[in-house]
DNA sequence: ATAAATATTTAGACATACCTAAAAATATAG
DNA sequence: CTATATTTTTAGGTATGTCTAAATATTTAT
């Protein structure tokens, strides 16, 4: 059995692996866990004896075959369990993550099917990120950062790629949601701050902000 | 904060609280966990120390308020995720208990008013077990046992007080759900088994299903 | 190419929650 | 009212997953 620990484990090394290409460093983990570089020192070699890494000392990991498919499901099931809380529940999207963050430990298979098709399978979560099917088959998006577009580019709000309570209720504040249509207006080079156009209202937002909304071109 | 351990013992010390009177005995919770007598001892200590038992060495446990209202809440999440999988997701009653186990220890009251509201307030689970209020106040039921029932007594059956896959799939067979008429024929002295008579079929069952069968008088 | 800085691992502790075996307290029987 | 049986607790040990401090390996800069 996977216990709750190495469940956070494999979810920390797949959302870096996302991210940034190569092998990813203790320090990286210990980072997105929140805990000592010794502690993920520890568990690596648990996760590696499990066969869930590839594991060489001092040389960073890698998920095997099995413990991708690990843990892609625990974030097919942590956003399934969004979509559910959001439009079943009517939590709004700053509010689902941490309990999502329980929920997607729950073991049964056939509980997340169900689930699926209750919400009658949904392809993104109330953040814009795809769900990963069944299979662990995870839709690209085809999205840009909005800090990486063009200026006077015109695009399409698809999602964001931050779960943090702060981030959603700042953008909703902001009047930014999924489906908003969006023009870059001006990119300043020295704090890489952006005005932006929405709904015909001008607004200036930090390169911070931008670098986490996720825009189609239109 | 409470662990899931805890929160175990604190449910298991409930739910043989409901069916006997007087304090509970370390054997009683080690039979009931399917754990030691050495391991039930240590934990009652802590959960003395933390307040949420009234413990004397040697003299048995009972809830304080505190232990009874987190029990309680723990109970009305067991039956709300029930109804939730029963009458949302399509399981069917003798397969949503291990996954209710599991969901029962999701911490966020937020989460449970809410889910108690997309149900609509249900006030019985799928095994016509009352479902605890949010302020912890369990409805009475005036149901008897089906073996404590005089012959020739007619009733309908509105719950059932064993929560296990094999007992709820052997009442399937039967026939017998809630709601069913069912007429007390004859009690066998020997072995205490009874014939009853359910839609209009004779059937004999053991006492050891009886006792498990709620029964309103009619 | 070597020294300094950084990253990673090992060593030794701690808390939780379990175990078995033994000791102590309580209950039951003759 | 003892003696025996049963129940409960204590003692000592194990596995998991964390920590800090120290040691070792790797990377970077001069």
């Amino acid at each position: 059995m996977i216990t709750l620990a190495e469940e956070n484990y494999l979810k920390a090394i797949l959302s870096i692996s996302l991210n940034e290409d190569g092998k990813v460093s203790t320090n990286a983990i210990a980072n997105e866990i929140g805990t000592s570089a010794a502690s993920v020192s520890d568990m690596l070699k648990k996760l590696g004896e499990k066969k869930l890494i590839k594991y060489e000392k001092y040389k960073g990991v890698e998920l095997s075959k099995l413990g991708q498919n690990k843990a892609v499901m625990i974030l097919r099931k942590h956003r399934l369990w969004e979509t559910f809380l959001v439009n079943k529940l009517d939590f709004n999207w700053g509010e689902v993550h941490d309990v999502a963050e329980q929920l997607e430990h729950i073991q049964s298979s056939e509980l997340i099917d169900r689930l699926d098709i209750f919400l009658e399978h949904p392809k993104f979560d109330p953040h814009g990120e795809p769900i990963p099917n069944k299979e662990g088959k995870i839709a690209s998006t085809n999205t840009t950062p909005l800090n990486e577009l063009q200026v006077n580019t015109k695009g399409k709000i698809m999602g964001v790629s931050l779960d943090e309570k702060d981030f959603l209720d700042y953008l909703t504040k902001l009047n930014i949601t999924i489906g908003t249509e969006v023009i870059l207006i001006e990119k300043v080079s020295f704090d890489k701050s952006l005005s932006i156009k929405i709904e015909n209202t001008k607004q200036h937002i930090s390169n911070d902000v931008a670098k986490h909304l996720l825009i189609k071109i239109s």
